[in-house]
DNA sequence: ATAGGCTCTGTTTTT
DNA sequence: CAGAGCCTAT
């Protein structure tokens, strides 16, 4: 059943004062903070709808997010409000966009439009040859993934690479013209071998519509209207590219919230949306204070821990809700394993209270802040939701049965070349370069000459594995007239990868169900290029609304860290770990760094909507089994008696 | 010369 | 836990 369209007037009714000015502003640039819980996704929805209702086409019309799950989100919701006529508008992040852009018009900037795309391990993996070929003595260099980072920073940023590694890196112990040959032979491999990182994603497309003015007009011209999400989280260069794209008419409409932006250490700049204004001196500036979500006793926490960072629109988050009567609470515990106890007590206690599982989340710095609690929880049994930090598709094993895949569709594709032959029993990096360049530096799967030349260059050792593999993928060929990535995975693990893994690791049953999972996943794709652009691009799997563990996370606690909390709410916020040197980070030195992690900080505070504990453990267990004493968070000795409810668990114990 | 096994170490945050 | 480095067997 379809919902019905609705007119606009019910349509404003359903918004606040705030909201709706922002909602109805007219055409030009517009700049709407929002601070958190304030109804941000709530008034980009209402806009786009607003749009639509008022007879701007969808198709012109484009929403750009940092995540999947946000485009979604409001898309979804859009549609609610206005029908079907939403599935027209352009939703998605920045890189999906550069990519569905870059897909048709590759071939302009010297790429083949059926390009891969590497993720972080492919880099590194790449950079690491780079450096091997250039024989440079790796003892005192910076490792592959060292400079994988460097590298980003400095391309994002358009920073000064010479510059950027004086200022990084002691060079009396290696040659720092190294790193430029490093970074030039990095850049010409990459097109070599017709790959892009996430990087050259954005990049290659600014550079397209640069140097081909044609292009760049298409696109003025189709949107019309431009939104953007988290805009304090775009960088330097994807702020380049708004404004190119929204050059002209001017129709740009962005939302963010200064005090969230928590991605600096990957390029994004705050100053994008503290310099907006600048910029586009004609723009209109609405805020959004009204907070929906908390009671005033979490936002007063929040309030009073952002309000010492400098340089920020001034604003505090107004509460609608009244208090239950339920302060924070800072829990002080002994160690990381009292810390999972006492997080599982509380658990408990709030399920008592009526507070079911999937509205209760904890939240932490860094992926390894939680490993106790998730070994407690385990052995518990208590259900739980975690989002990994390895993703998905970063797994090796998933990459491994990917290889054919990328290769079918870039057969220029090195990096999969290699995975695929290194597999191979006698094969190893030597051997898997030979017979790439025996080949002319490309390998079509799908092309049984090629194959058994392959067959020809291998090691005796090597050879029924391969015969083997190659027939299975020769079959799904004349299986049906186009080839699915699903049977080409299906093909390699039933003659090949099932032993391998079965041989290989302790937890096969585990990745052999990872692998059947990728299988039914790439069958709700039509071709092989969309399931490689969605593969490259996904985070996990599991933040899919049609994946399983999402269903069946609805009914769990949640596991995250608190930059993938970002834009979620629950019940109940748990936070761990607040101690100096945990968070904030012991690699936060400097005075920014600290003033983000204190952004970070607020985050996590304002994803509670009614309940909220601060656990900060008083000993920490050193690798030698040793025990050192922590000092809390400034975060959480800043605030003034009275603001939280203290609890010293440790009590108990003494 | 190359592959593969063995040991050691070190771990922020992500599209 | 997996990547890098070292060592040994082919």
């Amino acid at each position: 059943m379809q919902p019905a369209r609705r007119p606009e007037e019910s349509l404003l009714a359903e918004l606040n004062p705030e909201q709706r000015a922002a909602v109805t502003a007219p055409d030009g640039p517009i700049l709407v903070i929002a601070a958190a819980g304030t109804g941000k996704t709530r008034t980009l929805t209402y806009r786009v709808a607003h749009l639509v209702a008022r007879g701007v086409d969808p198709e012109r019309i484009l929403l750009l997010t940092f995540t999947n799950r946000a485009a979604r989100e409001m898309l979804d919701r859009a549609r609610a409000l206005v029908g079907e006529a939403v599935g027209g508008v352009w939703g998605g992040t920045f890189h999906h966009l550069a990519n569905r852009i870059l897909r048709r018009y590759a071939s302009l900037i010297g790429y083949g439009c059926d390009y891969s795309i590497l993720d972080r391990d492919d880099s590194r993996s790449l950079i690491r040859e780079c450096i091997q070929r250039l024989g440079i003595q790796r003892r005192h260099f910076p490792k592959p993934d060292v400079l994988a980072g460097l590298f980003s920073t400095v391309r994002n940023r358009g920073e000064d690479l010479e510059k950027a590694v004086a200022d990084r890196f002691d060079t009396r112990w290696f040659d720092a013209g190294d790193i430029r040959r490093v970074y030039t032979a990095y850049e010409e491999r990459k097109r070599r071998i017709n790959a892009m990182d996430f990087d050259d994603l954005i990049i290659n497309v600014v550079a397209l519509m640069e140097e081909h003015p044609q292009v760049l007009k298409r696109y003025q011209e189709q949107f019309e209207h431009i939104l953007v999400d988290e805009y304090q989280d775009t960088n330097h260069l994807q702020a380049a590219w708004i404004d190119m794209l929204a050059a002209g008419r001017h129709n740009l409409l962005v939302v963010g919230d200064d005090f969230q932006s928590i991605y600096g250490w990957r390029g994004a700049e705050y100053r994008n949306i503290l310099d907006f204004p600048k910029r586009y001196p004609q723009a209109r500036v609405y805020m959004l204070e009204t907070n929906y979500r908390s009671t005033p006793e979490i936002l007063e926490v929040a309030n009073i821990c952002i309000s010492g960072n400098p340089e920020q629109f001034q604003k505090r988050l107004r509460p609608v809700r009244s208090g239950d009567g339920h302060r924070p609470v800072a829990a002080f515990v002994l160690d990381g394993h009292h810390q999972a106890e006492y997080v599982i007590d509380v658990i408990y206690q709030l399920q008592g209270e009526g507070i079911p599982a999937r509205e209760i989340a904890v939240l932490y710095r860094a992926h390894y802040h939680a490993m106790e609690l998730q070994l407690e929880m385990f052995r518990r049994q208590i259900p739980y939701l975690l989002t990994s930090g390895v993703r998905f598709f970063e797994q090796m094993h998933i990459k491994d049965v990917c290889t054919v895949v990328r290769l079918a569709h870039n057969p220029r594709d090195f990096m999969a070349f290699s995975r695929l032959l290194r597999l191979l029993n006698g094969v190893g990096e030597r051997t898997a370069e030979k017979i790439w360049a025996a080949l002319g530096e490309s390998f079509d799967p799908l092309d049984d000459e090629r194959q058994k030349e392959v067959g020809r260059q291998l090691p005796g050792t090597a050879q029924p594995d391969w015969n083997a593999i190659s027939s299975a993928i020769l079959r799904c060929r004349t299986k049906s007239p186009h080839i699915s990535a699903g049977d080409l995975i299906q093909a390699l693990t039933d003659t090949f990868y099932r032993q391998y893994v079965l041989a290989s690791f302790t937890d096969a049953e585990r990745r052999l169900e990872d692998i059947a999972e990728v299988i039914r996943f790439a069958a709700t794709f039509p071709d092989i290029e969309s399931f490689v652009s969605q593969s490259g691009l996904l985070s996990n799997l599991e933040a899919e609304p049609d994946h399983p563990a999402y269903a069946a996370g609805r009914d769990a606690v949640r596991l995250s860290t608190i930059h993938q909390a970002k834009g979620l709410e629950w019940t109940a916020v748990i936070i761990l770990w607040l101690t100096r040197g945990m968070f904030p980070s012991q690699r936060s030195v400097r005075a920014e760094d600290i003033a983000e992690e204190r952004r970070l900080f607020y985050v996590a505070v304002t994803r509670a909507r009614s309940r909220l504990f601060l656990c900060c453990p008083v000993h920490r267990r050193e690798r030698n089994g040793g025990l050192s004493r922590c000092e809390p968070s400034p975060f959480l000795s800043e605030l003034p008696e009275g603001v939280v409810e203290v609890q010293r668990e440790l009590n108990r114990y003494w």
